[in-house]
DNA sequence: GTAGGGTTAATA
DNA sequence: TATTAACCCTAC
């Protein structure tokens, strides 16, 4: 299956409700090789809000929010403050648990190991890490400032007695939804989810072209301001859900953006006018790079800033590279579809043939895709209790994960049973299940005896002049490159990040280090192994 | 894609 | 010459 499939299906699963477990099942059969940095972070995210659903946070979701912390960095996205507030909420709260549970001052062995592991490993490395000059944005006074808190708690009977009185994981707990509701909207839908919207409100189909100005203007809902001198946009949820029309009160009347990409939203893409859309051309069917605006706010349905340029001037270089703008003729708008693939973002009012390029391609590689899925996946719940709502409702009491969206969730902090299914383990190693049934059907398999000699693994130096001689001949080797110290230390933090045999994503995270002496993640797991030798 | 055994070349 | 690091190959 296409490798783009996989993405979308998968990001389109991660930004679901859909149980964990089938989350899991499709995580172990998925290639997961050429994940994208939006991905690893929708996965990161999805294992927060697995966690938070649970209502019961484990240290696994400081890990989560330190690689999310990084990616955003590569990307040059801003760290929030909800962020930063959500990750210290969480280190607190991994840290109190352990006083509730034993309160006794002789028994805390259990705290003092949290302390040593979050604040004196984690929170240490931070500040080791700004005073050698590097850029932590998680970190933050306030950490410092819990820091000292709890390493007093261990000897002073009154801070523990405030700590323990305190609500530490319901902070948490309220500090992650903020912060995970402002991520998702910020991210915005999944491709997916784009472009099924898009084909049934016809917009990323060719019944667009089909559709006069009427028409297409009365399939977009108009509510809210007089639009008279507004701007209108579609706005849409995080489930790229339509949240109606905003019409911006502006004095441009121009053109009006349909705009459909959640992250293109937060981005900054607000574009009024053709002229100034096509960057200058003012017929408005000339493509264009980039177009991207931050200029002023307007609040969108929902409460999320909207960008809004309200002036003649574009800012290119706000959106990432890989968008595609699409726009009906007939019709004052642009439609932005993230498909990360289609290269350099292209404007096109006249016609959308990238879009619709990408959409077609994707409606008929789900055909082939979901039947592969059901070969490939095993549903975890019996068809028998996909067909009882009552079932499933029951299974949701008990926390078998069919909560409702997170941003509907209570606030109040239940704690769930035990037996209950856990969060989505990040960056799990992949395939225990396939692991196991490949070790079983080859278990025949005839395996050549350890002393024998490894006959194939002759290979010729570069310069050997039969190298180049057809049919068959010996493969060169490469020459021998040493490793530079920044590769081992980005060896070092991408195993403490990842694990050890998640090479592939290593590989991929530090690529500019990597890309320079042209590592492979077999060249990744030899070096490991002479490190740990 | 990863693990692990084997080969090769550089180095002490 | 022994050791080590880098690279190769194959099974799973």
């Amino acid at each position: 299956m296409d490798n783009d499939i996989w993405r979308w299906i998968l990001e389109y699963l991660l930004r679901s409700s859909v149980p964990d477990l089938i989350i899991k099942n499709v995580l172990n059969v998925l290639p997961l090789s050429g994940i994208d940095s939006r991905l690893w972070k929708t996965l990161a995210l999805r294992s927060i809000q697995s966690e938070a659903a649970m209502a019961s946070f484990t240290e696994n979701l400081l890990e989560y929010l330190e690689v999310v912390e990084e990616i955003d960095r590569r990307n040059g996205v801003a760290i929030t403050e909800a962020m930063k507030e959500a990750y210290c909420a969480v280190a607190v709260d991994c840290s109190v648990r352990y006083l509730e549970a034993c309160p006794d001052k002789n028994t805390r062995g259990l705290f003092d190991d949290a302390i040593n592991r979050i604040w004196r490993g984690r929170v240490r490395q931070m500040v080791e890490a700004m005073a050698s000059g590097k850029r932590c944005h998680l970190f933050t006074a306030e950490l410092i400032g819990w820091k000292d808190i709890l390493e007093s708690a261990r000897w002073d009977a009154e801070v523990c007695g405030r700590l323990m009185n305190m609500n530490t994981r319901k902070n948490a707990l309220d500090k992650v939804r903020v912060y995970l509701k402002e991520t998702w909207a910020s991210m915005g839908p999944s491709f997916l989810e784009v472009a099924i919207f898009s084909e049934e409100k016809g917009l990323g189909s060719s019944r667009v072209d089909k559709m006069g100005d009427a028409e297409l203007a009365a399939s977009i809902p108009n509510e809210g301001c007089d639009k008279g001198d507004s701007e209108s946009v579609l706005v849409f949820d995080q489930m790229n859900r339509c949240k109606g029309t905003l019409y911006c009160p502006t004095n441009i009347t121009e053109e009006a953006l349909v705009v459909s990409d959640g992250s293109a939203l937060h981005n900054a893409a607000i574009c009024m006018g053709k002229a100034q859309v096509a960057g200058g051309n003012q017929d408005g069917e000339q493509l264009v790079e980039r177009v991207g605006s931050s200029v002023g706010r307007i609040q969108a349905l929902g409460g999320t800033d909207l960008p809004q340029r309200t002036n003649g001037t574009i800012q290119k270089d706000k959106l990432p590279l890989k968008h595609n703008y699409a726009a009906p003729s007939t019709r004052r708008g642009v439609k932005i579809i993230d498909t990360e693939e289609v290269g350099p973002a292209t404007v096109c009012s006249k016609n959308h043939d990238a879009s619709n390029i990408q959409v077609e391609k994707l409606r008929k590689s789900l055909m082939s895709s979901s039947l592969e899925l059901r070969v490939l996946v095993k549903d975890p719940l019996p068809d028998a209790l996909h067909k009882s709502n009552i079932v499933r409702s029951e299974l949701a009491t008990k926390g078998v994960n069919h909560e409702p969206p997170f941003e509907n969730q209570s606030t109040i902090v239940n704690i769930p049973e035990q037996n209950t299914c856990r969060s989505i383990v990040l960056y799990q190693p992949i395939n225990d299940i396939l692991r196991k049934q490949t070790s079983v059907n080859c278990s025949n398999a005839q395996r050549p005896s350890l002393m024998e000699r490894n006959s194939t693994a002759h290979t010729y130096e570069w310069d050997d002049p039969f190298n180049d001689l057809p049919g068959g001949s010996p493969k060169k080797r490469r020459r021998k490159m040493r490793w530079s110290s920044e590769e081992e230390d980005a060896l070092r933090a991408g195993v403490k990040k990842f694990g050890k045999g998640n090479w592939k994503p290593i590989l991929r995270f530090y690529g500019e280090i990597f890309s320079k002496t042209g590592r492979t993640e077999v060249d990744l797991k030899d070096k490991w192994r002479n490190l740990t030798r």
